[in-house]
DNA sequence: TTTTGATGTGGAATCGATTCCACATTGTAC
DNA sequence: GTACAATGTGGAATCGATTCCACATCAAAA
């Protein structure tokens, strides 16, 4: 891989006159530019980014944070980022906690030295240390789905679509409502959610009984438990679940159809998050979109723009939801 | 962020003592170590990748490049591929070619600049600008699911996982069988497939209608168009349907349950790829899992050999396939 | 006592760019 | 004809590490 030494040699140019015609800045005259653009493109030179990141204290990488690879709401978030990222010139470093909470602190640390212009974290709980962890760092950085002070955030209006979703059952005539969650220490999914459940059904005069509450861990399997456990130990049984994601809702739908109830004549089922399986499960499940790859791209432009600007205020984007209503309700 | 240089001064000693310490290399006394390393901790240093990777040319950075970010073999692959990569220190740089031919050749190109240790590619279809811009790539290079004579590859068994669908379909007692594909210059899942599923064919004397034969692009909707196509211009209906993809066989059993097909009685199918909605399609999809996790997997390893031992002559590795049973047919 | 080898440390070059400053040339206004 | 700005180019410092080489000690071997 050739340099740019070799480049102003081959061009009888000095190294500055080439660097000027990479960055076209300066005065450079005609005639040098064109001898100089010629040997870069015979010898298809490239300069190194590891030079000029070292110099410009640049790189054009943003190192993007997320709790699992292989979700659904993670990859339709990463297309968003990529999507405006790319536009921009600028790649994605990946780091993957595997929801590790100890590694997001340590992949913070690792962009840093690696430099990255820029850090989206999609945080799922969001502890003290996290937060010191965040403030003092100087490179621009916005959190996805979980609100800290001191950063810009793009969120979703979880509060607001859980009690949407309630309202919907409601609407449809329902009254025994039962939930399941998941632990609050998640406060976006866990907590935000569960309020939003909550406020509706007393806002509405509607008691919640104890076991109509059960928590799961985010995969079908919990969903499944969960529901098991409402229908085994609750004395008055619901005639709806409100699940706060697809996945755990899967879970309740697998336990009911093998228990023999009918969706959604014997019990009403929606979740939240709008994943593909929703609309093949039988009956197509009622949902919350939340539009992740929107989300990446408002928290790409949001970064890139803070970078760009250099300026800190921090920004908050709450972002719209669609209440995808289907047969399961 | 402090330098070496600071941090020397503060020892009182040279930055070669410091990055002996940083490196453990070449001889340093018990109590410079200590003193040190004390004041490491101390002020939270660490040293800059950038001005590291210049010298040494090593980045820690392993290039993919994704034909689609937001696609369930996508995901699962990346998965795999950081499990590995991460355990040994490297960190994934996202390249997302959005199926766009070009930018495989500008990704190699821009890979090579920022100096990555080497490229996990997952082709889609293989011309002949590719391989050339591969051969002359220096760096480490494994290609995932396409064949690639120069480089180490991880293929997936198409032709016999095709031939071992429709042989199901004939022990079954099918003998109409159909097909639908994706265009044959994406070898492995347009030309591959295709030619088990006709060998398969001719090898138990059963003929193929022409119009048994159709062509979609990889998702729900031209799986739907295909399927069509096939039961309004077929003579013979068939009896049964080999799909390349999941996607496309989902398609297909939404425009048969619409016309009024009970799955598997008057139509029996089959699709490629355990994705997560051929568990949840009613009835559930009979499929072949890829395991592409574990292919990721192959992959990473493959390559970070390659990084280490710096060998150059390519392995193939062609991983099993495990044939899934399920209602459909 | 001298040699030798292991141990310990620092100086300075190097990686490949950018950029400040100095200097040279040209054109234009007074 | 002089002054001054605009234009064009190169020298050399710089970014923050690594690493080759030289040099200094010191203990054990000859």
């Amino acid at each position: 891989m050739a340099t740019i030494k070799e480049i102003a040699d081959m061009a009888n140019v000095s190294r500055t006159t080439v660097s000027r015609v990479l960055n076209d800045s300066g005065y450079v005259s005609k005639d040098v530019r064109q001898r100089i653009m010629k040997v870069i493109e015979e010898t298809g030179y490239v300069p190194s980014e590891h030079a000029k990141s070292l110099r410009t204290k640049k790189t054009k990488v943003i190192g993007v944070i997320l709790p699992k690879i292989s979700t659904e709401t993670s990859s339709r978030l990463v297309a968003g980022i990529d999507d405006i990222l790319s536009e921009k010139g600028y790649q994605i470093l990946l780091a993957n906690t595997n929801l590790d909470q100890e590694k997001e602190l340590e992949f913070i640390k690792l962009l840093k030295v690696r430099q990255v212009d820029g850090i989206i974290l999609t945080a799922t709980n969001v502890n003290e240390r996290l937060v010191q962890q965040i403030n003092k760092t100087d490179i621009p950085l916005i959190v996805i789905g979980q609100e800290v002070d001191s950063v810009s955030n793009v969120l979703y209006d979880d509060y607001h679509a859980a009690r949407a979703v309630v309202s919907l059952f409601i609407q449809k005539g329902h009254e025994a409502i039962s939930f399941i969650g998941v632990d609050e220490s998640d406060v976006a999914v866990g907590h935000l959610r569960k309020k939003g459940y909550i406020d509706e059904m007393t806002q509405h005069g509607l008691t919640v009984e104890d076991t109509w509450i059960q928590k799961g861990i985010f995969d079908i399997e919990s969903g499944y438990e969960a529901m098991k456990k409402i229908i085994e130990t609750s004395t008055h049984t619901p005639t709806a679940i409100f699940a706060v994601t697809d996945r755990l809702a899967v879970g309740a739908i697998n336990y009911l159809k093998e228990k023999g109830y009918q969706i959604p004549e014997d019990m009403a089922i929606a979740g939240i998050g709008a994943s593909e399986i929703s609309q093949y499960v039988n009956p197509p499940l009622t949902t919350v979109d939340y539009q992740n790859e929107a989300a990446g791209k408002a928290a790409a432009k949001l970064l890139i723009e803070s970078i760009e600007t250099n300026k800190k205020e921090p920004k908050k984007i709450t972002l719209d939801y669609r209440l995808l209503v289907r047969d399961s309700v």
